[in-house]
Parts: structure tokens; sequence; C-alpha cells
DNA sequence: ACGACTTTGTGACGAAGTCACCGAAGTCTC
DNA sequence: GAGACTTCGGTGACTTCGTCACAAAGTCGT
């Protein structure tokens, strides 16, 4: 295993579309410098208040970030995808300032960390990772906005079938009870449950015990549609 | 105008806490490779769509940052104030992408626009510097993610009241119609007419054309604070 | 099969957003 | 200063959504 780990040093890299550029001596001591860690589903990966001191890209799984408000609820914010960096351990990494929500492993996870020492060295000496680092924040920052706008403008109805068509399988089957569905959407199961109720009556969605089956697929991407045109 | 620049220039560093701690070198080459421009109220500083290429650090005035949905509607985000700088710009400067959210001076503003090329520079050079641009992205990022949590969770009365109270002026007037105050808080003009309607009624407020009077701050704090516990 | 737990369904209600419309207060023009 | 026009604020009816309380299933360990 440890005589793959070099290859697998070497080739993670090209996991990262922005790094692929890295020139051969930075390339070297960022995996030099970091290190490969893995934690099971259901990891408490970072929390609040709790100092950054690495940056994780994500080589494999899921990582969920949520907020946990003041009276115990839960508002979802973005899910990290393999391939992906995260941009709220890296703010908080740089500015010196603790974790304002949780990340949660959604599944097993693989993932490079970073530690602050290395990523401090390569941001000041490549212009390549300079860009990594700031096209991911933008991009985060933009689909904050993006959720933002829906929270405020978009129907649950029309959020919630748009979420139900991301989350399904290649089977069309999601695996989530409607509590979760709740917290992904920031809203109450109840809601959940009388939205997806109606979308089983008009034929789009068969449900039982913790999955939603899409039988329709076409009847939720016509509601999707017909108010993203506004 | 053009002479008094120069001993401006020498002393708007200090105006930010972050940057005070700048070696001479980089504090020169700061001065140097930027420039204070100034525009009027109103002024669109920044659109979707348009690609940024400076970093703006505001001196005087506030710009307010709010989305245009595809519906027309807005959706306020932050306002940015003397004494910060705007992310929104630095994120996407650094990673060649387009604005999503449109910036508008709602004063006379003054700032200092430093230059891609500057920019990078001083990121490269400069540990402070670095540490400057990342609190700055880690404090946004984190009202964000304040904005979700009041949007989902917080009663619109304790929000309106709150909201009040920030926007007062030490004689405790805000100059802003109900519409104004709507996309504030992302709500409808009518919600804001009734509630300040009640908040007349219980004597903590004055309405008239254009402005509403605070005169029961006591009674709008309380209704923050019950709420602030959960 | 029994109890404990989780998931889902439902009705009632309150808070908030939407729509349609009105009148009142400023502004402009002549 | 008399209309014409625009902006601003008020109101009622209705819909959507969040909250609460509680019931009915489904699942699991023993």
């Amino acid at each position: 295993m440890q005589e793959t780990t070099e290859k697998t040093d070497a080739g993670w890299i090209d996991h990262f579309a922005g790094l692929s550029a890295l020139p051969d001596d930075i390339r070297a001591d960022l995996v030099k410098g970091s290190q490969i860690i893995s934690v099971p589903a259901g990891t408490q990966v970072f929390e609040p208040g709790q100092s950054a001191d690495r940056l994780l890209l994500l080589l494999q799984g899921t990582v969920r970030v949520q907020q946990r408000s003041d009276t115990g609820r839960e508002v979802f914010l973005f899910r990290v995808h393999a391939g992906e960096s995260c941009v709220l351990t890296t703010a908080c990494m740089l500015a010196f300032e603790d974790y304002s929500a949780d990340g949660i492993a959604e599944t097993d996870v693989t993932a490079v960390a970073i530690p602050r020492a290395t990523f401090d060295d390569l941001v000041a000496r490549s212009a390549v990772f300079r860009e990594f680092v700031f096209t991911a924040y933008s991009r985060r920052i933009t689909d904050l906005f993006t959720l933002i706008d829906d929270i405020v403008f978009q129907r649950m109805d029309v959020r919630l079938a748009s979420r139900l068509l991301e989350l399904a399988g290649p089977d069309g089957v999601v695996h989530a009870t409607h509590a979760v569905l709740g917290t992904e959407l920031g809203t109450a199961r109840e809601v959940i449950s009388r939205t997806l109720s109606e979308f089983q009556r008009r034929g789009w969605v068969q449900q039982s015990r913790g999955e939603v089956r899409i039988v329709g697929r076409a009847g939720l991407e016509q509601l999707v549609r017909s108010a993203g045109e506004g």
C-alpha cells in the first residue's frame, strides 16, 4: 500500500482541473507537504468554534455543510463533491478565525489535507495555485447567492422538484427521509410530506419509507422549467 | 485635487487595521500601484456580467450589494462600509469570472482601486496582505451564513426592528421608503407597511413619508433581544 | 410478539407573500 | 395654483409556508 501511495500522490493532483498546470517543483512540494486522509460516513469533518488548520480537497465522497441556528434547527448551505475544495475551511484557515458551520461526511470520504504552512507557501509562490484557490471561493460565493435567491423567491414545490432531480441516482431513486429533505431545503418536514403527496397524486413520484422514486421525470422537469423563466 | 492625492496616498492605508502592519516596501508598492477614485451616490459600481479588474477598498461612503433575480425582484445581500473591501469584486477578479451581483453606491463614495496586477503581486509577496484579503473573505462569508440563517428562521418583525436600529442615524431617523426596506429584507412592501403600523401602534416608531422615526428604541431592542435568545 | 424508536400523515392555526386596488402626498407643467 | 402624473403607503382577500399537536404505520432488538 505504501508503495502505491507515491503513485497515488503523483496522481491525485490531476483530479483537480485547476491544479494540472502546476509546474513540477510546486507540484512536488504540494505532494510532499500534504497528506491523504480518510474518514467514514457520518464523521463531523469540522464544526463551529474549531479553528481550521488545513485545507481539504475531496478525492472521494461528499461533505454536507450546514449551519446550526441558535434555536437548534439546521440549514443546509452547500455540498462539497469530489474534485472540489472546502472554501469554508480555507476562509477560516487563512483568516485565523473559527468555523461558523458544520461539515459532515455524507459518505466515506477520502481527501487531501494541506496544512496551513504548505498552503501559505504555495499561495505565495504559485500563481496557478492562487487561481485555483480563488476560483473555489468565487464558485462557492456564487452558490450562496443562488441559494439566497432560491430561498427568498422560489416556491417550495419547485425547489423540492429540483432537488429531487439532483439527488436521484441513475435508477431515479432518492434515498432520504422527509426530515432530511426538509433540512436540505431549510423547511419543515410537514411541508415536504405534503408536497411529495401532491407529486405522488400527479404521478411524478412513488414513495416508500426512506426513499422517493421518480417515475415521472418529465413532470418534475416541467415544473422546474416553468418557474425558472419567471 | 491631484496635488493632495499624494498626501492622501500615504495616509489611507491606516484606515485599514489589517494593513497597518505592512512593511515599508510593500506599503510603497501598494500606494504606487493603486489609485483613488470617487463616484457619486447612485452609481452602479459593478454589475453582473462585467469582469472585475480591480479590488475596491472603501475610504468613504457605503456600497449596497444585491442580487437581481430572474423575476426582476431584488435581494439585499450585504453592505460594504468605509474601511472594508468588496470581496465580491475580489472573488471575481481572482477567479477571472464575472460578477453575479449588483453593487450600488448608496452615498458618494471614495475608494482605493487596486488593479489586478498589483493585487496579485502583493498577495504573492506579503503575508500581511494575504491575511488582510482572506480575513475580508471570511467575514463576508460569515455574513452570508448569518443572512441565510436570518431569512430562514427569524421572524420578519424581529428582522425589521433590528434593521431599523442599524439604519437609524444619531437622531433616530431612518430615511427609507417601505419599498426600500422591503428589498433590504427580501420581503414585500406590504409586509413592511403592516409591521411598521404595528410598531407605531405600540409606540415604538412614528412614520412620515419616506422616513421612520424611532421613538421607543427600548421596545425595538427588547423585541430583538427576546428573539436572539431563541 | 412486545415495546421503543423512527418515519410519515393530518388538521388547525399563525406568519408571511401575493394580488388588486385605493387614496394620499409630492412633483411637474402650464 | 389647477390639473396631470408619479410615488408612496394602506387595506382586504387569498395562497403558501412554518408550527404545533397528535395519530398511524413501519422497523428493530430482544
